[in-house]
DNA sequence: ATAGCGCCCTGGTGGC
DNA sequence: TGCCACCAGGGCGCTA
């Protein structure tokens, strides 16, 4: 399931692949993963269009295009911005357009260079958003909250987002108008490094647990950021390469096996409607 | 405003 | 072997 450190590293290589290329063509199988636009629309939106700059907020993508003209400069005033969120098994690849095509691919960008900007997706939830151009982006990105690896982020940054919440922690780490970019993998991991129970109401947290929380955050998310991600079943990098977080992974999917840190066996329960994993001797 | 829940969707899994 | 119920869950819309 791609989260934070699963989307930048697609981020991080679509930034090498896609600034400069011109898009040709785009032919779309799932209308639907379009929430604001027709296929027509998103072909007059993109087809003669550079890519440009690829950037990432929370779990959202956001692929900025310019008019393709010599210079590479943006049109003043026509800043367009395609906005992908990868929901539970979306793929966003890029790759020669030779490469048979696999199935549940549902849109293809062919690029000036003969490859292909693929998005595939199993379970049909990713979603792609038009930004420009009248077209508006989706809400969810509009509210979200801070980015978690910014500098700003502070332990007060974290404290003032929990403050006042009385649903566990677990489920206010999980709101992206709190912080932007945790799911269920990396929150389970971020409690148990902090060794704090997700069912703990967030408004009881201490001082010093809310800091060892945003050092764990940070941490697990920076280290995940760095081994390109967990795959559990679907997730690929931009390559089509799986992360290898998942072998780091300390309480995820885990359940029956020694914690790592008491030896004692990791219990799995919901929270939130999530299926959630703790060690309940070290997280209080 | 907030919290909880169902829905979307498909492939993999496990029980019989 | 075949069948089927069940599960995974991010974001959103609905309800109380």
């Amino acid at each position: 399931m791609p989260e934070l450190p699963e989307v930048e590293t697609v981020r991080r290589q679509l930034a090498e692949a896609l600034p400069g290329r011109t898009v040709v063509d785009v032919a779309v199988s799932l209308p639907r993963t379009l929430q604001n636009a027709t296929p027509e629309e998103l072909r007059a939106f993109v087809v003669g269009r550079a890519f440009a700059d690829v950037g990432r907020r929370g779990k959202y993508l956001l692929l900025s295009l310019h008019d393709g003209r010599a210079n590479g400069a943006a049109t003043a005033g026509d800043h367009r911005q395609l906005v992908v969120h990868l929901r539970m098994t979306g793929r966003l690849t890029v790759i020669e357009a030779a490469a048979p095509l696999p199935p549940h691919t549902r849109v293809v960008f062919s690029l000036d260079d003969g490859r292909q900007l693929r998005f595939a997706d199993v379970r049909t939830f990713g979603t792609i958003h038009l930004v420009g151009r009248g077209k508006q982006g989706p809400r969810g990105l509009q509210e979200l909250g801070p980015e978690p690896l910014d500098d700003g982020f502070t332990p007060e940054a974290l404290a003032a987002a929990v403050r006042s919440r009385r649903a566990p922690v677990k489920t206010v780490l999980l709101d992206q108008r709190r912080v932007a970019g945790l799911g269920n993998i990396y929150v389970d991991e971020a409690l148990h490094m902090a060794g704090i129970h997700p069912q703990r109401p967030a408004l009881q947290l201490t001082g010093d647990e809310l800091a060892r929380l945003h050092a764990a955050v940070r941490a697990v998310l920076r280290e995940a950021v760095e081994q390109g991600g967990t795959t559990i079943r679907d997730y690929v990098d931009g390559n089509g390469v799986p992360g290898g977080f998942q072998r780091r992974l300390r309480v995820y999917g885990r359940a029956g096996e020694a914690c790592p840190c008491c030896g004692g066996p990791i219990e799995r329960l919901r929270v939130a409607g999530r299926g959630t994993h703790v060690c309940p001797r070290c997280q209080r």
